[in-house]
RNA sequence: CGGGAGAUGGCAGAGCGGUUGAAUGCACUGGUCUUGAAAACCAGCGAGGGUCAUACCUCCGGGAGUUCGAAUCUCCCUCUCCCGGCCA
């Protein structure tokens, strides 16, 4: 949520940033009438509550001195009257406020390059060379055909399109990878946790999937409750409502859940394979810290990713999302696309955001600062999505009679 | 899912419908004492809003109500704990 006494106060500059994300000004403008007619109305609520408070307080006096309390009462009533009028009127504000706070994205840094689409993203490096063939190399469901790892068939039967059953040494592939992940991650310093699937709609809110992304969800029927889309979700929400200790900045974690989507505005692309599914896992990488530290953070997590591929021989790229691209959340974002030879293009495979106190804000996740209590930043990371990783070693590590050989990095982790 | 108990500040734990945002203990912070530490003693110590700073307002799981006045009374919801059933 955007800081509106900071919207207030400097409005130009602010819609002047959220115009690489293309948000109608006139949105913004009500947003700040909203909270200045409601600071101003709180005011006059406020005024009427004290009068009230301290004449009620009248009560115990004059009966003491045997007065009559009979003027007194008619007066109070009179006021307590204003007082709910004026309640309702501040209620329906601030209602219309959230409304509208809760649904405009986190302003872009001043490091994120203004753009419409992806076409607009910067490439800032690559890492390690693409692999050369001697033959033509395949498309990860071609040479499915051989491993047989993946069965997409069945997994269609157990649930519907988008899910897909892994089998054999796919199965233990998997498996290996989200060990191999997650002693990656340990060894970077990020403490592991185990967290719920499932979370209600504080968290979601907390986060900014909810209230404006509710379609791209699984709801559980009949309850506010939600799969989670990523682990940022439950991971970040640990600390909801807290004041954290300084000298226990930064927090760094590292999770593997399942995620799922509902992926309601993608019909139609990547159909085949493994690419975009309902159901995933992903390590995902979240950190708390405070606020003249995130962007160290920041880094250290595109690092931690970006060595984790490495360390498999993977090629890729870092790309710097430019405004247009931008999640939601996010103040700044790195994604890191792999190489992937048999479709001959690069493939977002991990994406690191920093959302500053965006999240922090919706959350009331708080540092004590000395004496103050003050907002920290929360940052979130893949590290990486463990399909997508998969479908990257069976591209980049086939051979020509279609076979796959396991990255040395993992054998440890195969038996 | 059935029966019972409960929900108060970081934790523990008081709290007759009226100067109670809340006793007390622990923890924490500062000070005195000490070569230093411990102990002892003194002081401070919830959150959000508001203000230059005060005032002032809101919050005792959440919501609705009674009242001039609610942490305290009524109703609904949620959650937790104990007993039983079911079950990884």
């Amino acid at each position: 949520m955007l800081d509106l006494k900071e919207l207030a106060n400097n409005f130009e500059e602010i819609s002047d940033k959220l115009k690489k994300k293309n948000i109608d000004k006139t949105l913004l403008n009500s947003l700040k009438e909203l909270s200045l007619k409601l600071k101003e109305e709180k005011a006059v609520l406020e005024t009427l509550q004290a009068e009230q408070n301290s004449k009620s307080k009248l009560f115990p006096i004059y009966k003491k001195e045997g007065k009559d309390t009979d003027e007194l009462k008619k007066e109070l009533d009179n006021n307590k009257d204003k007082i709910t009028k004026t309640l309702l009127k501040t209620r329906e504000l601030e209602e219309r406020l959230f409304e509208i706070a809760l649904v405009i994205p986190n302003i872009p840094d001043e490091s994120v390059p203004s753009g419409e689409s992806e076409d607009d993203n910067i490439e800032i490096k690559k890492i390690l060379n693409k692999p050369v063939f001697d033959f033509e190399p395949k498309e990860h469901w071609d040479l499915d055909k051989k491993q047989q790892w993946i069965d997409f068939e069945r997994g269609v039967k157990l649930s519907k399109s988008r899910f897909s059953v892994l089998k054999g040494d796919g199965a233990k592939l998997e498996r290996a990878l989200v060990n191999y992940m997650l002693d990656f991650n340990t060894q970077r310093g990020f403490c592991e946790v185990s967290v719920p699937f499932i979370t209600n709609k504080e968290s979601l809110t907390a986060t900014g999937q909810l209230p404006k992304f509710e379609d791209d969800l699984f709801k559980i029927e009949g309850e506010s409750l939600y799969l989670i889309p990523t682990a940022e979700v439950p991971v970040t929400n640990l600390y909801r409502d807290e004041i954290l200790k300084e000298e226990n900045l930064p927090i760094k974690l590292t999770s593997h859940t399942a995620c799922f989507r509902k992926e309601a505005g993608s019909a139609g692309k990547d159909t085949r394979g493994m690419i975009r599914q309902h159901q995933f896992g992903k390590v995902e990488l979240v950190c708390i810290s405070k606020p003249a530290d995130s962007e160290e953070i920041f880094n250290l997590m595109v690092k931690t990713a970006s060595d984790l591929l490495s360390s498999l021989n993977l090629h890729h790229r870092l790309v710097l999302l430019c405004g247009g691209d931008l999640g939601f959340g996010a103040a700044k974002t790195v994604d890191i696309e792999v190489w992937l030879p048999g479709q001959n293009r690069y493939r977002e495979i991990s994406s690191i955001s920093n959302t500053k106190d965006f999240q922090a804000r919706r959350a009331k996740i708080r540092y004590k600062d000395g004496k103050k209590n003050r907002l920290v930043h929360t940052l979130n990371g893949s590290s990486l999505a463990i399909g997508r990783t998969i479908i990257a070693i069976m591209e980049n590590y086939q051979q020509s009679d279609g076979r796959v050989l396991i990255p040395k990095a993992l054998e440890a982790y195969i038996r």
